[in-house]
DNA sequence: TGAATAGTGTCTTTTAGACAATATGAA
DNA sequence: TTCATATTGTCTAAAAGACACTATTCA
């Protein structure tokens, strides 16, 4: 087809952002108010337009340190920085009632944060569990009460993510993405109980973790901010592909 | 923020395609010459606009049916379909230079085609082992020769589609996607083999394929057309996740 | 008969998963 | 001391990978 700029039908392009951490052994999810009409007073996830002259991934990064004051890296964070990729593009043209809007959505994976909610308007941005907003795991237990859905397709976008984070931990390093730069073992296995929604055997795992090369690497120090047993410290290793991955049980 | 059509930047929405095949034991990519510049002449991905009311993955849908007569599915193809599933965006800002153009790439899977160059024109559409396109899979020997750049950035595309195909099969049925739609073990096994590019042992693939759950129903006939003794024939079966996976050597 | 592919069986090594037992610090 | 968590060790079952051997067709 020829060069014609009345050739293409022209469409607005934004990302959005599933932002998620661990706190307080539950997975969650970074959620702002709308303020005004379609859906205003619904939740919905953090994002943006993309500028004119800014690429997709700068641009995520870009809302994400907005909303957060988070730094992210596109491909795998060091220290105290959050890892970013690209999750899916969702372009429904009935998505946006206003106009034709497709949304380039990003994952970001942080640590636990300090600040409760972070950024400076503590009405419209929150942290929630993950289950507040989509239904649990293989259809739910009756004691989850109905999930409060979010603005346009956000619920979508939100359970994209967190399916793609549940897998994503599996067979990478990922995990020590929601960690500080300096964590142990069964902080680690904290992680994957709150992300995957199940109890694991602290003593497989240990072995585990600790025999999968690449994956930790000991800093010499040691820690009782958990109770009990002093344990060893950890940072993540150079490796990004676990093998052999970890296994999410019951399949 | 404010609805105002002039407070975000247009942008141009296209798709497209990497549509990936087994020919000849080589894992081969579906390439288009280009016709006009920018590229002129240059090989490239199938692909073209969005239109105006038009989901994503109707539109790629849309392109491979008008450059291959092949119709597919979003959620797993079946009888004489191909597997369709979103790959990723690719929307620097530099990438086109007529204009800011995001692109939705998708990845198909198709199982052998009768016709050698499908859709109409002979000198315009091809398939070529994706080795012609992209440097093969660990840097490369000495003998693969340098590999023709596609036009735009269509090689990183070509490359993340292929990778993506690599990988899926490893924990999904997908592989039989690129089979017709009754096939042997030894066919399924060369298709593992083309896009891994190992060798396989052929006692312990047996053993494992026919041992995992749901991978493989038997249709009752045999064939030898691949000669020797007369294979059995099996479908796809239901499953779509394998577990255990199927394991890429030497990782 | 020989070449080619299909299919079964057997053995060894690795890994997953269950769980006993010990180690170490705090309340 | 008791409790909580960390860490090591042991056992069993499952799976991966190597490879001998048999089966069936066609040229």
């Amino acid at each position: 087809m020829p060069y014609d700029p009345s050739a293409y039908p022209p469409f607005a392009v934004t990302v959005d952002l599933v932002v998620l951490t661990v706190r307080r052994h539950a997975l969650c999810a970074l959620a702002v108010r709308r303020g005004e009409p379609p859906y205003q007073g619904r939740w919905a996830l953090p994002g943006g337009f993309v500028k004119a002259d800014e690429d997709l991934g700068s641009a995520a990064a870009r809302e994400l340190n907005e909303e957060t004051g988070l730094r992210a890296h596109e491909s795998g964070g060091s220290t105290t920085e959050a890892h970013l990729e690209q999750l899916a593009t969702y372009g429904d043209p009935q998505r946006d009632p206003r106009m034709r809007v497709v949304s380039v959505a990003h994952l970001v994976l942080a640590p636990d944060l300090p600040s409760p909610t972070p950024g400076g308007d503590a009405h419209s941005v929150r942290w929630a569990p993950v289950d507040t907003f989509i239904a649990p795991q293989g259809g739910g237990g009756r004691d989850a009460g109905q999930p409060a859905p979010l603005a346009f397709d956000h619920g979508r976008i939100l359970a994209d993510g967190v399916e793609r984070a549940r897998s994503k931990i599996e067979y990478s390093s990922l995990a020590t993405a929601f960690c500080p730069p300096e964590f142990t073992v069964g902080e680690l296995r904290r992680v994957y109980e709150a992300v995957w929604g199940v109890a694991l055997d602290p003593r497989n795992f240990h072995r585990k973790v600790t025999g999968t090369p690449g994956f930790l690497v000991p800093t010499g120090g040691s820690t009782t901010r958990q109770g009990g047993r002093p344990a060893q410290l950890f940072r993540a290793g150079g490796a990004t592909l676990l093998n052999p991955p970890m296994l999410r049980p019951e399949v």
